[in-house]
DNA sequence: TTTGTTGCCGAAACCGGTTTCGGAGCAAAC
DNA sequence: GTTTGCTCCGAAACCGGTTTCGGCAACAAA
């Protein structure tokens, strides 16, 4: 690289000082007191007069002080952000909750003059190496993150650097509680589930087959264990054939209710973990002549926009992405400054959006199986 | 098993200092060197001997030294980061682009070791407001603007604080050339506009309507411009009855389609500025009783997943927001390198990409209005 | 041999903050 | 009157890099 041998380009606006930017040594003078004096007064410590004090702050906020982050950061060693980082490999990553999921992380870490770093990455030892990246460089104090695997190497490698970093979803689902030490915020997708069961079940619906996703993803179990609660409390049978997992996309929604529609008994209703795969179902269900709500009832669980312009309107929990992003990021900037990690936890609840994708059953399990083997 | 899932124990070592990090300081020692040579020789300076660079680049790489993006800061005053900030008050904020967007644009970020930030505001004022906080606290080096307005306050700001800046679109449209210095990317809607005029001419339209968008977006005019061209270029000539301005949502889209096909000669084809509107026309006038692809021809612009699942699927002229996240990234750091703003400038097209919603008319203009009578 | 050059590197200043440490001033206690 | 203690502030070190400046060799030209 003969770009190496040649000095970097120079910056040509003149000098490296911001033009309008006050710096502290500027305030200090503009008050007659030490720059010492003016850092102690703006960061709170205690031996600092009341009276100085209230001078300085006002002084500062006259003259538009701001501290440059980095340059507190130098000393401090924290640069005042938090960063996420998504890997755009996933299937179904293209998630319309991103941009209320930013609002609300942008938003909570704004009201604390904070600022949020996003970054993606391409895979997930990619992710591990942009994760180490931005906390090498200092970027980020700390980690969101989304989309937690039931065994998350992330988790490991950000625990070993001692990282601060919360979990958007709950992990190590079935093993010994080893995560006893991390905080998270989580969105109650299993009683969400259960209560979809319910409501069918109140519906008239007595075969319920549940549709689930990745098991990798702790979400998925949780979700599938939640069903197996609803059957449960409604006092119905659980099927192992009602059941299918691994659904991600609109396709694989529509391959896997295919497989349940299949049996001799098929369900008159069918729970889906995501939307997506509801989505994906539904439109399936409909060219092969289904009519989505009486002949087959649908519940989702995401609540993104399309749920309201599919036809009928998919009835489904919807999660609130913008109070996620704001509790996981408020929760993060806590632990960061010192509270511990493990009292730093949050679990809510999903919010029923009724469609028209469930009803009582139309037909019996079994004339639906006539139904479908007419059809085809 | 379990003793892979249990984590290794926190890093208990004291406050500032990161724990395995290895500073200028060491790496210098370690070569037994100045630290201000090592810095030259990692920085590119020509006032190193080659063999010494080598040697210096390679301990770096195996020693993992990596600097402190602040320290670095705060000599160069550049973060190597930078950032965009998005309106989450928007009514079509709803766009997937986002992630891909980012994706792109993080990426090629990180090629050169930059980072990406972003953050979200809340109104117009808000906006200006989140730029100026970023950039005082030198969060970021220089911004992507995204969604530019005609008349876009953006601009005036940063160009006022001489901050780098790069519009994802471009502004002032029918306006004196006062932005001839500002640099942007931006998709040329306005020959896809023309492009899709052309091909339903081609199918045997001759009553082409168009629905646009906010005029207050430079793209609205651009994108309209292009669908005139395009009827000027079939030889057809232009019904002011036949456009409507300002659909947003899909609800806009519906409301300002029934408009035009209420007229005595309705359009057997409709272009529209967006996706959003595009989608929201066809549902609506499905429900109506409308066939869409037969009765009436619908292309839409954008390239939004929903497209590919609408029945029928929407012709579209889709685009490329990874690419241009690529393309907006890399001007804007080569901008902040000191390359000339108004030279960095790059207009890419859309892609067509083909579905069912439009066809030969099935009607005449006077046929379909019997129709729509009919069904009314 | 002397006098530039040139190539290469080290010492030290510097960036803009934070934090430590010590000391001035004053009141209360002895 | 001295000592003690407390309040409040300034001087200076410090964080981890970058950049300036000067100097020492080595070599070429005079």
């Amino acid at each position: 690289m003969t770009a190496n041998l040649s000095y970097p380009p120079r910056d040509q606006s003149g000098p490296a000082t911001v033009s309008g930017r006050v710096k502290l040594d500027e305030l200090a003078a503009h008050l007659g007191l030490s720059k010492s004096t003016v850092s102690r007064a703006l960061n709170g410590y205690p031996d600092i007069s009341s009276t100085t004090r209230a001078r300085v702050e006002k002084a500062a906020r006259v003259l538009g002080y701001r501290p440059l982050s980095h340059a507190q950061a130098i000393r401090t060693g924290q640069v005042r952000a938090i960063a996420m980082v998504i890997n755009s490999e996933e299937p179904d990553q293209h998630n319309p909750f991103l941009q209320d999921f930013l609002a609300g992380a942008c938003e909570a870490a704004s009201c604390l003059d904070w600022t949020m770093t996003i970054s993606t990455a391409t895979s997930e030892k990619d992710t591990l190496k942009v994760l180490s990246r931005l906390y090498e460089e200092r970027k980020a104090d700390g980690f969101i993150l989304p989309r937690t695997a039931v065994k998350d190497a992330r988790i490991g490698l950000l625990r070993s650097l001692g990282v601060p970093h919360i979990l958007y979803g709950r992990t190590g689902y079935g093993q010994p509680n080893d995560w006893d030490e991390t905080s998270w915020f989580d969105i109650a997708g299993e009683s969400a589930m259960r209560n979809a069961v319910l409501r069918l079940s109140n519906l008239g619906h007595t075969r319920i087959g549940f549709v689930g996703s990745d098991p990798k993803f702790n979400y998925a179990h949780l979700r599938r264990d939640g069903y197996a609660e609803g059957l449960h409390a409604a006092g119905l049978p659980l099927d192992p054939d009602l059941i299918q997992e691994g659904a991600r996309t609109r396709e694989d929604g529509a391959a896997q209710g295919r497989v349940l529609m299949a049996w001799d008994q098929p369900p008159t209703a069918i729970v889906f973990a995501t939307d997506l795969a509801a989505l994906g179902f539904c439109a399936d269900a409909q060219d092969q002549g289904l009519e989505i709500g009486r002949d087959v009832s649908v519940i989702g669980y995401d609540g993104i926009p399309e749920c309201r312009y599919a036809r009928p309107a998919l009835t489904t929990f919807s999660v609130d992405s913008r109070a996620a992003g704001v509790r996981l990021a408020t929760l993060l900037i806590r632990q960061i400054r010192g509270e511990v990690a493990a009292d730093l936890r949050e679990l809510a609840e999903a919010t029923l959006i009724e469609g028209g994708s469930d009803g009582p059953p139309k037909l019996t399990s079994h004339e639906l199986a006539q139904k479908l083997n007419h059809l085809t």
